[in-house]
DNA sequence: AATTTGCGCAACCAAATAGTTGCATTTATA
DNA sequence: TATAAATGCAACTATTTGGTTGCGCAAATT
């Protein structure tokens, strides 16, 4: 099944895993341990991750190792990118603010 | 109640509401009318997204406009940021696949 | 060969969620 | 003032989702 990606970063565990595996790459039980929930919740977890491809599969003899797909990640800041032109306008609206307070100031 | 903002654009109708709300401020009946939808639907989106902060009110009479909060938004991007790097190093070593590629052929 | 280990899958359950309908409130209009 | 319009809120329902337990399979270990 084809996943949505936002759906999939909407979990806190889920971003957790996320900020995990993406240092270093790592098995369900490894991954399990960090967190209180059971291995097979996790697991779920990692499924859903995989089934957008946010991560993917190594078998190496009976364990799976699980990579972080840096380029599926991509994908949230292309559509950030509408709204990026909307931040910082507004950015430079504060800083446009901050020197009139200053120029006030001076003028004292 | 204070909200997930991940949770929030989970939605792919939330996220629609956003980037039409993004170009223009809209009251819930003009923002139902681009949805299937019926207007309640719409509304609950909306309140979701105003307990996020992601939208904010501005009431002119009986109506009250919905503007986008880019600020808010920003948030998303910066826990982004962690991963830029991956896909930034990734696309390198692409790129010096396809120079090896290149000077190779060249030594032909 | 028998046992242990790592893992995925299916069934089940409780909580959350998206959607609907109905109603109350406030503001504009006839 | 009576009515219509814009909106939020509450109750209810169907679906989704996060979690658990139990099972089966394949690879490693004894």
């Amino acid at each position: 099944m084809e996943r949505d990606i936002f759906q999939a970063i909407a979990d806190p565990t889920r971003r957790a895993i996320l900020v995990l595996i993406a240092t270093q790459a790592m098995t369900p039980n490894t991954l399990a341990e960090h967190f209180d929930s059971t291995r097979q919740a996790v697991s779920k977890h990692i499924k859903v991750l995989t089934e957008c491809r946010l991560l993917e599969q190594q078998k190496v003899g009976r364990e799976i190792y699980y990579h972080f797909n840096p380029v599926k990640m991509k994908e949230i800041d292309q559509w950030l990118e509408q709204f990026k032109e909307h931040w910082e306008k507004r950015f430079n609206q504060l800083d446009q603010v901050l020197l009139n307070l200053n120029s006030n100031k001076d003028e004292k």
